[in-house]
DNA sequence: TGACAATGACTGACTAGTCAGTCATAAATG
DNA sequence: CATTTATGACTGACTAGTCAGTCATTGTCA
C-alpha cells in the first residue's frame, strides 16, 4: 500500500484518460448525473484525504510532495487546493479526520452488562491490537508520535480526543475492577497508562522491529492482563 | 567555471576575523599548540555532531537545513562535508554515535550481588527514566520511532545493539526473579516488553503530553513493579 | 633558530534541482 | 452561455552539495 510503484508510471503515454468521466464510476458508459457536484466533489476530497494518508505516513511531513499526493489521488495538484488552504492545514485536519472514525471504532465495544472487567479489557484490547496496531491505523499513531512536537495542534488535539478519554474510560473500567474484587493493586486506578501501554509497545514494534522478531500482541496483552487479574488458567 | 572577475572581488572587504585562531578558544590570546590540528578537527567534528543532533530532534530529518546545523556549531557548510557523506550518512552516524553511549550508560547499573531482582530492575528503571525519559536523550529515542521506517539501517542498529540486547538482559533478570520465587507469572519471561513498556511510555508522554498533564515516571514505574513483584509495603 | 615552502582544513558563493503554491485556461454543468 | 470546478504549466523561494581559493599550521633547510 505504501510502495512508490507510481514512479513507474510516470507520465509515458497513455493519456490517463482523463478522470472526472472515467475512472470514477468505471462502468457508466454515460455521465449518468448519479452523483450531484456535491456529491462528487465529496468523493474526491475523500480521495485525496487517503492519498494524503498514505503519503504522511510513509514519508512524513516534510518529505510528502503534494504532486505526489495528487498523483495518487487522481487529481491535478492545483485541485487539493479547492479542498485545503495548504499542505500544513491539510496535514492538521487530516489527522483530525482520521481520528475521529478511530475513537470511534474503539469504543463500540459491545458493552455486555454481565462481563467481567477483564473481560471488557480484553475486548477492548483485541479490537485495538486488531483494528490499530496490526493495520494502517497503527501508523497513523506512530505519525503523530513523530510529528506531534512540530504540530502542537495535532499533540492537543490527540491529547484531548484519544489520550484524554481513553484514559478516563480505562480509569473508570479500573476501579469499577478495583470495587467487584477483580483487581487488588489499588493503585493501578492512578496510572491507566499502565494498562495501556504494552498495546502502545504493539504498535511501536509492529513499524520498527516486526522483521527482526514478530511479536504476538495479543499473546502479550494476555500475560500482562494475568499480572493485573491474576493467572486465568493456572498454566 | 564560467566567470571571470568574480572571484577576485570575492570576500573584498570584512574580512571575517578567521575564526580558527579566534572564536575557538576565546581566551587563549596566543595560539598555544595546545590544540594540534587533527584535535582541533576532532572538536569541531564533535561540535558539527552535538549541533546535528539538536537540529534533528527539534525538526526531523527531512526538515532540517544543513545551513542551520552548520551555524550552531560555527563552521561553514562546507566543513560538514569534510567529516560525512552526506546528509543522509551523516544522519545515520549521528544516531550510531549517541546510542552507544546511551546503552553503556544504562548498563552500568552496580551489580549489586545481594539485590533483590526488584531492586536490580528499579535500579535500572530509575537510571533510564532519569538519564533518557527526563532529558534529551529521550527525544533521540522518539526520533528514532519518528524516522525508522524510513532508515532500515537505523532500525535495524537499534534493534540489534538496544532492543535486542536490552529485552536478553531483562529476560534473563525476570528468569532469575522466577528462579528465586520473587515473580509469580511464569509467562513474563516470554515478554520482557511488558517489563519495559511503562518506561517507553514515559519517553513519549514527556515529549507529547508531558504540558498537558505532567507524568511522574518513577511513580508509574513503582506501581508497575508491584504488578509484578506484589505490592511492597502494604499500601 | 629564522625564513620560506608545502599542506590541507576551512570557507562560502555558486549550481542544479526541488517543491509549495498560483493562476490563466479548459472542461463540465445546469 | 454563465458559472462553477478542475487542470497543470509556471514561478519563486529554498536547499543539498560543490569547489576554487584562503591562510594557519607544519615541515624543511640553511
Amino acid at each position: 500500500m505504501t510502495n512508490e510503484a507510481t514512479k513507474t508510471t510516470r507520465k509515458s503515454a497513455p493519456k490517463p484518460a482523463n478522470r472526472r468521466t472515467g475512472a470514477k464510476a468505471s462502468a457508466s458508459s454515460k455521465p449518468k448525473p448519479a452523483s450531484s457536484r456535491a456529491e462528487r466533489a465529496a468523493e474526491r476530497r475523500g480521495a485525496i484525504i487517503a492519498a494524503a494518508m498514505d503519503e504522511f505516513i510513509a514519508r512524513g511531513f516534510a518529505a510528502t510532495r503534494l504532486d505526489d499526493i495528487a498523483k495518487r489521488a487522481g487529481v491535478a495538484k492545483g485541485t487539493i487546493y479547492l479542498h485545503f488552504k495548504d499542505k500544513e492545514s491539510m496535514f492538521e485536519e487530516l489527522i483530525r479526520t482520521a481520528i475521529v472514525p478511530l475513537v470511534t471504532r474503539l469504543w463500540a465495544t459491545p458493552p455486555q452488562p454481565g462481563a467481567s472487567v477483564r473481560d471488557m479489557v480484553e475486548g477492548f484490547a483485541k479490537t485495538f491490537i486488531e483494528e490499530v496496531a496490526a493495520t494502517r491505523r497503527g501508523d497513523l499513531v506512530r505519525l503523530i508520535v513523530a510529528e506531534g512536537p512540530r504540530f502542537p495542534e495535532v499533540a492537543d488535539f490527540y491529547y484531548r480526543e484519544v489520550v484524554s478519554r481513553g484514559l478516563a474510560g480505562m480509569r473508570a473500567l479500573i476501579e469499577l475492577g478495583i470495587a467487584r474484587g477483580e483487581i487488588q493493586h489499588k493503585n493501578l486506578a492512578r496510572f491507566p497508562q499502565i494498562m495501556v501501554a504494552p498495546a502502545l509497545i504493539a504498535v511501536i514494534w509492529q513499524s520498527l522491529f516486526s522483521r527482526h522478531a514478530p511479536l504476538d500482541a495479543l499473546e502479550m496483552f494476555q500475560v500482562h492482563l494475568d499480572l493485573i487479574f491474576g493467572e486465568r488458567r493456572t498454566a
